[in-house]
Formats: structure tokens, C-alpha cells, sequence
DNA sequence: TGTTAACCGAGACGGTACGTCGAGTCTTGGC
DNA sequence: GCCAAGACTCGACGTACCGTCTCGGTTAACA
């Protein structure tokens, strides 16, 4: 999706047909994964004529990023959690993220758009940063809030606690070898906290 | 690939034919990844045809994961490390796999297999077995080796640390938002081992 | 194209527009042929929306037709010939004919509306009609300012001298096999007169 | 088509494939015209891949052209006239072609083939080149086995001759606006012979 | 030493989805 | 109400790749 500065001449965008279209993306990435998403089946589900979409979103993956962007859009993510602990913040906060991550559809979304798309493309890269700072932010906060009870250890950096509470998830999900159940949400969070803080009692 | 012992009769297979098709495949993954390989182009490349192709692997999907298996096979992994602390094996471990992943090639060729297949497609299954298993009896191996120095934590399982040591190398492989290197490997290690063990100086 | 006198609340209608459109249907189609006319190209070469273009012709094949008969029309035609003889006044007639014809333009235009419309369209008939009965009352004005001076052969019609006037012009500019010139347009003249007449001398 | 002189590697092409896409074709523009045929419903009908059309015609046009040419091949015109007098032969002459013409497929597919190329396009010019030499051919061996009857006029020539004798025709079948029927062929061949012959009693 | 059947490269095939293109319609804001 | 701009639906286009098939030709074990 490009910056939209065009002058206002013409027809406008249709905004309902725009949000139909991820939607629907969105209910057929989830039915069938993504390797099996059809842009026809996308136009038809959406009412929505082919064109329509390509003028909008170079591919597939384009779309799907942009419609997976907009299922993990921030404003659907629940409130920072406000607990008396840092322990309790980054349950709360983890095992809101194990519950979206733990559906088959979240799945194919997610593995499907990650794969499509070249490290190299521009395309994941907004995915990436989004997805990424959205998460980054809200664990940075939660430390910030607590800097005061807990005393973090020296060289501990916040992109490895965001990869030590997100990597494991992501890891089960993309295999499939074992749950992603409470309790290991509970054990991941053990982990950050003896990585992060000097000693939390 | 089932090994079937057909009546002797006729011309035998071609041992080097196959090899050279897997090697291609393995090329082209890591070249284009795996969403952009094209039979036509392995054929062509390993100077076979497709039905040669075809009289082997079933579809794409089964060619990649077996070229994929061949190239991460146990007998190329490094031996089991022989240290002198639960520490230095762990690390030892984590630092060959960091480097048989940090290449675009191996990003290429894990997440295009994986996400080929869904969650309940046999052909993955095979892979995911033979790929975790590996694995994972590596660090149980470990564990073994030194579980007269060390006290494991009560409640510690191994599947915990498999998903603890590999999850967040796959997860800066996939989103490649930051460094794979040797410090990462090392807060890695760091942290499972604090879960792992109740005290272990 | 209906003339109905419309209430004259609004804004009324350019008439500089209408022609402008009409004259740059003529120049594309002379350009490249009726299959490859764009109605887009029609509206940005004239200035003008693609809305104002369907608001008057119902589709690319009127738009054509008209502009074709604006082009073909009777009074852009050369005056009734003048001559002292049938056959004068017929070579006249032909070389004209021949010369309107006689390039690119007209043959791509032809071609064009006649084959883009069915036999049955009714879209096509109009045009013929005019396009016809102008030619055919040309020839039919030719022949009877000279009856007195010759002798017409019992059972001649006007039709059949038609289709032998027009028809191996139409044919050599078709199928663009030999050229369309003054010695091919005598013969014609003299094969209908052979035809026509009992003995002209 | 292109002379086939590629090596015999490889399957050879399916030679009934081959003649039921030009028989589908045909059918499918006798009933519906050039302009509404669709590749897809050509492959559907014959059975046949789109692709599999496209390796062996570039387009529509030429795809028609060559299904035309089948049709309307020498080998499938009647067999040279033999009858007494130059005008007994041009007359049985005329009368096949004129039959040969006269349905509406056959003008749904000249028209439309004829159109669809222009001048300066090589399809068109096969089809030309054979369709007239065809007949031309024809023409000239009537002419030739009634040389010693009758007296040819000086200047006179064959192509001439050819578009007397068809161009009324093709005007006829194109513009529609009269019946193509045995008179009218009558008073084709009449014509033609007046040009043709000095005085042929 | 010849038979013979599986092997092999080449490439045509049916099928399915792709991304593009143009026709004709609809919907803005400006005149 | 007319107009330019341009987004919209629809449907065909020509391309690409998959996995299958069918050729002629090759090759090694058996007879």
C-alpha cells in the first residue's frame, strides 16, 4: 500500500471494498493456508472484480501481509497490562500472544507470508518492523514500568527478551512438535526473568 | 523414497543421477528459495529429465524435503562436543547450529519446506521428525553426560530446552531483525541453563 | 446518435467536443486499425472523459460507424459528374471511389466496422444502408442522365452494377493482392458498360 | 505453423489434437463469428490445453487463418471443370464458389479473418497467397483448355479476371444487401466473358 | 552374443492459476 | 446538468509451471 497523496480527482476509493478484500483474505489464508490462496477465490468471496485488487497490492504476499498487519493490527492487541509484578505483566502479556498465535489459521498466516517473501523484499520488511516494534514496545514497557522493583541485569538487551519470549512460540507453532499450553508459556517467562533481572525476589 | 528391491532385470538405476538432482534442488532452494524453484530448472541443471525426476519424488515438496534431510543429515552435523562442563557442550551445540543456519541459503530452504506443508501433511511430518529428533537427542545427550556435575531443576524437560535453544535462532533467522552471532548464542545457552539447572557452579 | 431536444436546465452540451471525439476515432482507427482503436486512447487524445463518449455512442462499434460516415460522407464526395458520355461520367465516378479507398486508413476503417458488427446487427445496417444507397443513387443519377444516348440492356439492374463496380475494388483492398489503379478502375468501367448496355458505340 | 524440422527428440506432436482444434475453431466461428471466438472455449471443446494452442498459433488470427485455409482447401473444392464452352466452365465454376460462400459461417469467418489482420501482417498474406492462387490457378486452366475456341482480348489479364469474378461476390456476402444466387453468378460470368473475349460466338 | 526390459532425455500434453488488459459503468468534485 | 478523472465489475487474454504421457535411444543383466 502505497502513501496516498493523489489529488482527489475521480472516483475515490471505495473503503468498504478495500476492507472486504483483506477479510476476506484473511478467512481463506485461515480455511486453507497460503499456498493455497486463490486471488480469483479472493475477488469472488470479496465481490470484488481482479483488477481491483492488483491496483492496490502488487501480489499475493503484499496482500496477505497487509491483511495479516491488520489482524495483529496493535489497537487488537488487549491493553498493557497492569499487574503488581514484572512476573505478572509478562505472563499476562505472553500468554495473550500464545492465544493468538495458537490457531491453526494464525498459523498458515504466519508461516505463509514469512516464507513467501525474500529476506531481501521490501515487502516483509514493513511486516517485520510493525509486527516487530509492536511487540518490542509493549515488553519494553512492561520492564520500564517495574525498573524500579527489579534490578536488570548489566548487558541485558530487550531484542533478546522479545526473541526469548517470541522464538520458542513461534518454534512449537512452525513444527508442531508440542503445545503451546500455559505451562510453557509459564516456563518461557521463567526463563526471561532469570536471563533479565539480577536476582527478582 | 521407499527403497523397493525391484527384479534385477533391466538397466539399473542411475546412483549418480539421483545424487546430482538432490544436489541441484539444494542449490536452487538456497539460490531463489523455494517458492521460485522450478522442476524444469533442476532438470535441466542435473541434465535429467523430468520423469526422472518425477519416478523418485512424488511432487516438489517431496524432492526439497529429501534434499533438505540430506543436507542437514546427522552424519554432517558435528560430533557430539566432549567438554568439560554442561556449559561449554551447550554452547559448543548451539554455535554449530547458529552456524549452519546463518546463511540465506539455509533460511530459504527451512521456511520454504515448512511452510509448503500444512500442519497435516504427511510428507512434512518425516521431516519434522527426523529433523527434531536429531536434535534433540543431542542435547539430551548432553544433558546425560554431565548430569552427575549438575542438579537439574525438578519439572525441566528436554522438549523446553530444545524450543528454548533453537526457537530464538529460528525466529532472528525468519524475521531477520537482528545479528545470529556468537553473543546471542551465548545469552542462549545463558538462559537455558538458568532454567535448566537449580545451581550449577 | 438520437437528436432529442432535452429541457435546457444544466449545462448544455459542446458540440466542439462531439466533433473532436468523432475526428480522433477516425485518425486511430486510420492509425492502427479498428481492433487495436482504445476508447481510453479516444478519450485522452480528445480532452475529454471516458463518460462523455458513452453518454452519446452505446458502444466502440456506433462510435465507429459514425465516424465512418461522417468521413464517407455524401456531401465529402465529389459532385455528380458532369461528362458528355455514360462512360465518362462512370470512370469519373470509379477513379473517385478508387481514390477514397485507395489507402491505409479507409481499408482498416472498413474492414473494421464491417466485420466487428454480425450480419444480424442492426448497428451495421444503418451504415450500409447509407453508405450504399448514396453510392447506389450516384450510379443510378450517372446512368439516367445518359438513357437517351444508350441502350440498356433488358434485364440489367442497378444493384449488379453496383456490386461490379465496387466489389473488385473492395476485393483488391482486402485482400491487397494487385493494385487499385486507373488501368484497374477502366476495366471495371469497361465490364459494366459491356454489361450494361446493348452496343454503346 | 512453422516447417516442422525440428528433431525427432522428444513426444511427437498428437496429430489428431492438432486437426481437432482447427475442426473446433471452424465450428465455433461459423456460430458465433470471429469477434465473440474464445481460445478457452476452443480448448474446452477439443479437449485440449490453452497452452497446447498457443505452441503451435501465435493468436486468434492465425489459428483462424490456418483453420480457413483447411477449410477452404483446394483439395476440398470441386474438381476442375470439364464442360464444353469457356462459359459452361467459368459458369460451374462460379456457381461453387458461390454455394462455398453463401452461409453464414463462411462469412462470419472471412470477414472476421480478413479484419482482424493488417496489411503489413505475414498471417494474412498465407492466406492470400493461397486462397487466391488457389482459385487464380483454377481460373487460368479453364481459360487455358478453351484457349483455341475462343479469341482472349489483348491486355486482358487473370488477376483481373479473378477479382471480376469474386469481388462481387465478397461485396455481396460482406455488405449483404442482396441475394447471392444463381442469377446473380450468371451475370458474373457474362461479365467476365465480355471482358475476357473479343467476340465469343 | 543377442534379448529384453527398465532406464533415460526430450518435449508435447491437460490442467490450473497467474497477472494484465480493455469495455463499459459508476461516483466523485468542479464548473 | 455537463464534464474530466479515475475506481469499479466483468471476462478474455496469453504465460507459466505442475505433474503425466509418449517418443526414440541407451544400457546392463539375463539367456
Amino acid at each position: 500500500m502505497t502513501t496516498e497523496e493523489k489529488c482527489s480527482r475521480g472516483r475515490p476509493r471505495c473503503a468498504k471494498t478495500h476492507h472486504a478484500i483483506l477479510q476476506v483474505t484473511l478467512a481463506l489464508i485461515a480455511e486453507q493456508g497460503y499456498a493455497d490462496l486463490r486471488i480469483d477465490e479472493v475477488a469472488k468471496r470479496a465481490g470484488v472484480g481482479k483488477q481491483t485488487i492488483y491496483r492496490w497490492w502488487n501480489n499475493k504476499a503484499e496482500l496477505c501481509i497487509e491483511a495479516l498487519l491488520e489482524d495483529f493490527h496493535p489497537t487488537r492487541l488487549p491493553d498493557n497490562p497492569q499487574g503488581n509484578t514484572l512476573r505478572d505483566d509478562l505472563l499476562e502479556l505472553a500468554s495473550a500472544i500464545s492465544c493468538r498465535l495458537n490457531t491453526p489459521a494464525a498459523r498458515n498466516m504466519l508461516v505463509g507470508v514469512i516464507s513467501a517473501s525474500r529476506v531481501e523484499d521490501g515487502s516483509l520488511a514493513s511486516f517485520r518492523l510493525q509486527f516487530l516494534d509492536t511487540r518490542r514496545e509493549a515488553i519494553r514497557e512492561i520492564f520500564s514500568r517495574h525498573e524500579n522493583n527489579v534490578h536488570l541485569r548489566s548487558g541485558f538487551d530487550l531484542e533478546l527478551a522479545v526473541d526469548l519470549l517470541h522464538g520458542p512460540m513461534w518454534y512449537r507453532l512452525l513444527m508442531d512438535h508440542g503445545p503451546l499450553d500455559e505451562a510453557f508459556v509459564r516456563a518461557l517467562v521463567e526463563g526471561v526473568l532469570r536471563l533479565a533481572v539480577e536476582e527478582e525476589r
